[in-house]
DNA sequence: GTAATTGCAAATACTTTGCCACGTA
DNA sequence: TACGTGGCAAAGTATTTGCAATTAC
């Protein structure tokens, strides 16, 4: 071990630009901890951020750090819930865009089977189904 | 081909018990003929529709299409956005409970790695990545 | 006829912004 | 000191629900 992420990542926003402050160092310190994606509500009412700062303030951080590529919003292009049909023995991945929204279907076999049976094997969850999406900047958008 | 999808769809509704609206059928076909994921806003303002009934009964077409397996929600369990830090030369994937909504990263090493590559060459889409997340019921949900 | 479904409008939930105070560099 | 940040409160956007009217079966 070199140096703990978390400073690595402080450090790396610095480099940024972005000034050191004590609302900073907890929101990176608490998504590295948790070691898994979390909600802006999630963050605000962490034990090291709910006393520390306003859910305003990390709001802010969030939209900063991400802008800047320190973080990544996961999902679908919108703020909205997308549904999809469920058609028996068909399933699709998909393209998006993150500039213009876009999405398209990839009818490239899907190459997640083996892992999905592994983890079915390993893990003991019951009805198990995955979602695979590329995530790029389309060439029209370029 | 036997039958039209959307006849087939809208039958495999019936046979859950859901009655044969005009809304539903609309639906239906609007979600088959995207060949997409669609949002509530979308289909509610889409072509078949915007006049035919109010986003409330889209609404609630989604919720009852959703519980009985028709169609399915993309994306992680909150209704709200999730971040995660993105570390140089580390890539996760998720697994997630869709009872309790757990999240766990996957440490098995990603598949997606040449349909990627493939994908990159095909399209012409620049900075691509991925994101894979597998879904079931974990043992304490089951 | 009866229960599922719908429309309208109101209530929530979560996100986003304005404005001024504050703290880091 | 100067400008990026933060707090508080208000506004915005998407979702969710109550209830009476309607419609499929």
């Amino acid at each position: 071990m070199s140096e703990s992420p978390v400073k690595k990542a402080v450090e790396r926003c610095r480099g940024l630009g972005l000034r050191r402050t004590r609302a900073l160092e907890e929101l990176l310190a608490t998504l590295i901890e948790a070691k898994r994606p979390m909600t802006l509500s999630e963050l605000a009412s962490s034990a090291r951020l709910a006393d520390q700062c306003d859910k305003a303030t990390v709001y802010r951080l969030l939209q900063r750090l991400t802008g800047h590529g320190v973080l990544r919003r996961l999902g679908l292009h919108e703020r909205a819930a997308y549904f999809t049909l469920l058609q028996p023995g068909k399933h699709s991945d998909y393209l998006i865009c993150t500039g213009c929204g876009k999405i398209e279907s990839i009818t490239a076999p899907c190459p997640v089977h083996d892992l999905e049976e592994e983890i079915r094997e390993t893990t003991g969850y019951k009805g198990l189904y995955h979602e695979l999406e590329f995530f790029g900047t389309c060439p029209k958008c370029a």
